[in-house]
DNA sequence: ATATCATTATGATTTATATCATTGTTGACA
DNA sequence: TGTCAACAATGATATAAATCATAATGATAT
């Protein structure tokens, strides 16, 4: 079995395939390698492709009006991107960006249609992840919308932390700057380092070369979930 | 042919079905009616249903941590709701409340799984119409992380008066108070008045018994769009 | 009619955060 | 080794919006 079908079979979203069915998928599917930084496509792009991140990371940046851009999502190995705008057949809402060196899985659209057809399973699985991820921008309006920058990072940090599932368990080994995490809130560089400067002076967080280190995960909770009342 | 059978035939979601299809989704699903202010369902419950709004508007409140609520969404005659939580069968994540006299049609969600194996062209309306809603919320994120209060409330007023689709062209005859634009848009009462206010004094609003009227749709546009520069 | 309640309206004050400005730190590289 | 660019740190000031307070209006019930 090549190390790709391998990779799919393992994948809860075609889980439930037949050997045949993963052989067909491996064959209508193309990796591509990004180096950090490279973009796997650009918003507004036509939505050729549905991906699947296999090795490292890509963010979905999204550039709002007035140049400032925002980072909307952080997708690790096993998630899927870009099937939104592949099943609504509108471009892209957001380009992808490699995150370090990362590889990608693409199903061009013609075979993602087909793949509906001819593998209904995977169509409820389909819908079950577009759910999750709804449920994700939910909650994220939500933040955006009611709490403070402090409450809005400390929780971001804590996903990120959950998302990469580390060695360690705690350690953000991304390599993001102040300005990434500003642009994941909605806020500034300066305010993102003062209240990471805060985070650190009370030894909650660490920035080490390169990564982030959770020190304090209850106390970065308890600042996620509370509002002072 | 029953007006409920009529109604399902008519909406996207259903149109490529053969009418012995309709005929079975017709049996399937229950009509409900609720008086302004009653709940659908509420946020946690267990997904037991999807909905699909037949008269009258429902609105998805969620209920934020420090008690403030925020509307995630309005819906009108034709769209669906609850099928996030149906799907991936986990509880709802917001209320569904009505909004004056409306009826709403239930389909069960063993049914929903039913119809997904033997309607498979319905599984990929599905996908669509959720990747839609998937992009109203990346905007909404994106305004509420970027976008200052003025400007939400004036894309917020023009959506609201695009749901609506009057006679007039530009009335929003929901009967929204201040309150309700305000958990909208995620800021206070006090802040959504003066800039209503505001938008009065200039003539680009009307507020009459009931409802809102747009009358200068070109300035609401102009404010929801630009941000000084 | 009067009391009660929700909504709209405004003013005064406070606060979180943006903005502007400057300096220090680090790593890449010529 | 020095220069440059990206990043982090921090102070001073400005500003959008929250908060607190108090009326005025309008609707609904008694």
């Amino acid at each position: 079995m090549t190390p790709k079908k391998e990779f799919l079979k393992n994948l809860p979203l075609f889980s439930t395939l037949s050997d045949k069915e993963l052989d067909k998928l491996s064959d209508m599917s193309k990796e591509f390698t990004y180096k950090n930084g490279e973009y796997a496509f650009y918003e507004g792009d036509p939505p050729d492709w549905f991906c699947i991140v296999k090795e490292g990371n890509i963010k979905a940046i999204k550039q709002a009006e007035d140049g400032k851009e925002i980072i909307m999502h952080m997708f690790k190995a096993g998630d899927t991107f870009g099937e939104v705008a592949v099943f609504d057949r509108r471009p892209y809402p957001a380009s992808a960006m490699a995150v370090g060196q990362t590889t990608v899985i693409k199903f061009h659209h013609t075979h993602c249609f087909e793949i509906l057809e001819t593998m209904p399973a995977v169509a409820a699985k389909f819908l079950r992840t577009m759910g999750i991820k709804q449920r994700e921008f939910v909650d994220r309006i939500e933040a955006a919308l009611t709490a403070r920058v402090e409450k809005r990072i400390a929780n971001t940090l804590l996903k990120l932390a959950n998302m990469v599932d580390t060695e360690h368990g705690k350690n953000i080994n991304l390599h993001l700057t102040r300005k990434d995490i500003a642009s994941m809130v909605g806020t500034t560089i300066e305010t993102t380092i003062r209240v990471m400067s805060r985070f650190q002076k009370e030894g909650v967080i660490e920035t080490t070369k390169g990564g982030i280190t959770i020190l304090k995960q209850e106390r970065l909770q308890e600042i996620g979930g509370k509002d002072e009342d």
